[in-house]
DNA sequence: GTGGGAATAT
DNA sequence: TATATTCCCA
């Protein structure tokens, strides 16, 4: 019976990287500490809207400009010299944290995170913890999941036929029409049957990509688009390797991340210098900030 | 009190 | 617009 299920995790095992190449995103990423330490907020200070004040290089240590050209470039450098080149004292104390930037990469983890759960445990503390994604927060999760369940609804709409055109769906009106931006992003991932599919777990067909024909670029007015989708894709990061500790299945509840949940191993594979496959990013991490004003969060590059 | 979900604000 | 933050409910 759950052939489905087996397939399922087998390829999620195949597409899991392993931990050293997922974790990249630790040198990316602020430290869990310094999150918590940026939990604070000026609520009559500073107005969290329009452009970042301080052009500081050590605004945020997430951005690592880290040089294709040059794998063996030291990340460690871009580190420390995020840190305003004064080693010793990290202001990020005062820095606010950056909007975290949905790439397909992360949303690929998510997704994963997510098919390997299941929906009903697919909560976001447990799919945070999954992904082991460090910096990311429950929230952030949350917030995505919120998103991503969203996606999902409109994609059974759209494939089983729904019955009601009314919508019915709690969520309120929802114009058929995709954003092209959304579904590229969810598109990326592969979303398993069994979310579109809940009453009926003996689907055995496979949708490995929606087939919504996202594939159009609207040169128009897309000042502010156009960074959100600059910034979810700085410079191309490595190969995959089908080297997975595969943990054990969860059967209900929760089990161990396999990856570490603070690697200060910034191991990067630049092998094969893989070209976009998704054409539709364009290369332009430098104007990611001007999305929201906020400082954004560059997590993984591409896949 | 904790966690999840949804709504709203930026 | 996407994401973060906040509120409400279980």
């Amino acid at each position: 019976m759950r052939e489905e299920d087996a397939n399922w995790f087998a390829r999620w095992e195949e597409e899991l990287p392993a931990p050293e190449e997922l974790m990249p995103l630790s040198q990316t990423l602020i430290t869990p500490d310094l999150a918590l330490a940026f939990d604070i907020h000026h609520p009559n200070n500073n107005s969290p809207q329009q452009v970042l004040p301080p052009p500081l290089p050590a605004s945020n240590p997430l951005s690592s400009p880290r040089n294709p050209t040059q794998p063996n470039s030291a990340e460690f450098a871009d580190s420390a010299e995020l840190g305003s080149g004064n080693g010793g004292d990290e202001p990020a104390r005062t820095l606010k944290r950056p909007r975290l930037v949905w790439t397909p990469q992360l949303h690929k983890r998510f997704v994963d995170a997510v098919a390997h759960l299941g929906i009903k445990n697919a909560v976001p503390k447990t799919i945070m913890q999954l992904m082991s994604v460090d910096g990311l927060t429950r929230e952030n999760v949350a917030s995505h999941l919120q998103k991503y369940r969203l996606y999902l609804k409109r994609m059974q709409g759209l494939s089983g036929g729904n019955g009601g055109g009314g919508g019915g769906g709690g969520g309120g009106g929802l114009a058929a029409s995709a954003d092209p931006a959304t579904d590229h992003l969810f598109a990326s991932s592969p979303v398993p049957p069994h979310f579109l599919h809940p009453g009926r777990p003996n689907s055995d067909h496979y949708l490995p990509f929606v087939p919504v024909a996202a594939l159009q670029h609207h040169h128009h007015q897309q000042q502010m688009a156009a960074a959100a989708a600059v910034a979810s894709h700085p410079q191309l990061q490595s190969q995959y390797h089908r080297q997975v500790g595969h943990f054990g299945s969860p059967p209900n509840g929760h089990f161990e991340h396999p990856f570490l949940t603070r690697q200060s191993q910034p191991v990067h594979r630049m092998g094969a210098p893989v070209p976009n496959s998704m054409p539709g990013y364009v290369e332009d991490k430098e104007s990611a900030n001007a999305a929201g004003g906020s400082k954004v969060l560059p997590l993984f590059p591409d896949d």
